[in-house]
DNA sequence: CTCATATTGTTCATAGGGAGAACTATAACA
DNA sequence: TGTTATAGTTCTCCCTATGAACAATATGAG
């Protein structure tokens, strides 16, 4: 009798649901809110911010590696690049072994932008974790990573 | 000797916090590439999708409430409600009190695509949440309902 | 070697997202 | 009856993003 719906998931009440729809859309808006301050901090507009941050994973990118890491066209790419190159934060040199190919990298000033950026960054994201117990914090990044697994299978299935 | 640094926050290790960071950015990611779904779903720019939401807490709503609530200048409110009255999405009366201020609400075909809306979203974020264990579902209720308070002190700090 | 094809990147047109200033119309108060 | 405040609209400007057309270089087949 308890089990008739046995065969399909958990159920998931009413409650839960809301509660979560709400969890999500607060967490996010305080992504976007700390996005947005970090923009005005460093006086970087959105998209040359995120682009920047590549330049930390590898030494040399290019307009198409960072097109397809940033998900956006080429032709995006290409903007984004200017804006950096004209701030002087990136620098450009032809591929030796293919000249229609640009390698880009950070030039000094751009190291020096993104040290200060991780550092506001550590700084960030320390002092949210640093609020929890230290049990609590175990707990809730174990959780978070079990949600994130969850919420990128949904991903998938939105295509 | 042990706790020179007890009187400091309990300490975050360098994985957590570099696990955090990476957690919380492929969570935002999901919610952006879900908003993105969503728009193409339902024939909606980004910021007309948002708008059209508020309209389930509140029956009448006015541009200069709809900006406080978004977060955004009136100007844009004009903007945004020209397009959902072009689709028929939304109607205006004049304030029977003060005839300066237009009163929105939903048209019956505006109702009719919020339903759908709240229908699908129930599925997306439900489909998350069945993906986990009763007990575990509640557990990372809870430790996300701490995170969303942690995060949201913090972003009080950075304004 | 040369011509067709593919790839990298740039430029331009188009559209949405958002801020801010100037302006209109209506209220409200002195 | 004037100020002064408030609600909206319009205009200009900038950022984000796409797609198409176009340049220059690479590469592979005949």
């Amino acid at each position: 009798m308890n089990n008739m719906r046995a065969n399909k998931k958990d159920e998931v009440s009413g409650y839960q649901l809301d509660k979560f729809q709400d969890l999500i859309a607060r967490l996010f808006q305080c992504c976007q809110e700390r996005m947005q301050y970090q923009c005005e901090r460093f006086q970087l507009p959105d998209a040359e911010f995120r682009c920047l941050g590549m330049f930390g994973e590898e030494r040399y990118l290019t307009a198409k590696s960072i097109a397809h890491r940033m998900n956006v066209v080429k032709s995006r790419v290409s903007k984004i690049i200017d804006g950096l190159l004209k701030k002087g934060l990136i620098q450009r040199i032809k591929d030796p072994e293919d000249s229609r190919v640009h390698l880009l990298s950070l030039t000094p000033q751009g190291q020096k932008k993104m040290n200060e950026i991780n550092e506001f960054l550590d700084e960030v994201y320390g002092e949210v974790l640093s609020r929890m117990a230290t049990d609590q914090r175990r707990a809730m990044l174990t959780n978070l990573d079990i949600l994130k697994a969850s919420m990128e299978a949904v991903k998938e299935m939105m295509v």
